[in-house]
DNA sequence: TGCTACGGTGACCCGCACGTCAGTTTCTAC
DNA sequence: GTAGAAACTGACGTGCGGGTCACCGTAGCA
């Protein structure tokens, strides 16, 4: 690598310090979707990079912050997406849709993270008191019920709703990355379909 | 206690038995629902108890069969009763109605076994090939099926619609739990309506 | 009452994980 | 080229968990 392009990175220090960080990071998710959070060590992180143990403690002081980190990560790109999918429907299907499309598609394309979050769901719930499986049910409940104030989403116990969308569209995508499902379409049009309904027969009834 | 009371359950012998039985048992629910199964060691299990480390070793080989000790029992008995719910329901509603509310009487009157579920379904999930969080999507999808033979249940992609209604009672369960929920009868209500008017949307569709 | 064996006990050995730190390597700056 | 700092290394002390087993208390029985 020339001097020019390490410069431009900050110096081959700096390079290096990213890629371990990096390294690190990738292999942690690896052992807490393989052995779950609770069974993994900071050994069995360690070990799946070339690094030594002592290194791990100059990057995180221990394996929670990690998982933090990695949260912060992923979670955060899927609720942000998922959110500005839902901010721009104009109509109560659009909403629906346009969610569950960003949630499966962002699954589709980083099956590890689906990985983690399915075999952590139950620790992650416990250590950040999180509402529920990376994807927001807090929020979900706010764009509801901006939803209904916008006259585009009936009014219903969102409390419950967003349980229930949550709860589905979790179990819907990993059967979408286990290959159960022929493509990320035919399961938002499922889920759609079912809310959509269930929404409209609310108001109803 | 009297010799004649003992001698009805098999002696003093065989009553302690059950006692320490019932003891681990009970200490590994707790166990495992407060920190999870990974993190959770055979200590930890026999600290919660007046039992010698030695004792637990008499009893089970490790702790993953108490594990399927505890999820034989506690799901066992919940399956049999959505199952048997729906066996009996004669329209599309009372199926959905009568399953939801079987499995969330049970969870109502079993706080602990739906923390453990909670706190360690990714586990359960991965150590078991268990489609789904102790509540039987394989089955409810068996029973699906049978309902559409039967001509109660508007036909539909089974597999996905059996994943959606165990995830949303799965998280619509926890919110009862948690007390988020005026009674079991509103949440078995909501997810009622919701699923009756998905599956008939589905067949109009 | 006294004998037998069932089963509880907990100290023990072994292995492993935690977190540290003195020593060493490698980059940066001058 | 060299001084100095940054950061990697892995051995080390400590503690804990897994699983065992010799010992002992007590239930069961005559």
């Amino acid at each position: 690598m020339s001097d020019l392009a390490l410069s431009a990175i900050g110096g081959k220090r700096e390079a290096t310090k990213a890629a371990n960080r990096a390294a690190i990071l990738s292999a942690a998710r690896e052992v807490f979707a393989d052995i779950g959070f609770g069974a993994a060590s900071v050994r069995d992180i360690i070990r799946r990079t070339d690094l030594a143990t002592g290194t791990f403690y100059n990057y995180f002081p221990d394996k929670e912050s990690i998982l933090v980190e990695i949260l912060d990560e992923t979670a955060g790109v899927i609720r942000a997406r998922v959110r500005a999918a839902r901010r721009e429907a104009t109509t109560l299907e659009d909403f629906v849709r346009s969610g569950y499309r960003a949630y499966f598609s962002y699954l589709a394309q980083d099956p590890l993270t689906l990985e983690l979050l399915r075999r952590n769901a139950g620790t992650i719930r416990a250590m950040f008191d999180e509402p529920s499986v990376g994807a927001g049910t807090e929020e979900l409940r706010d764009d509801l019920e901006a939803g209904i104030t916008a006259g585009i989403v009936p009014p219903h116990d969102t409390r419950l709703m967003a349980a229930a969308m949550i709860g589905a569209g979790f179990e819907v995508g990993v059967r979408v990355l286990d290959g159960d499902v022929p493509d990320v379409e035919a399961a938002v049009a499922l889920v759609t379909t079912v809310f959509v309904a269930g929404l409209q027969q609310l108001a109803a009834g």
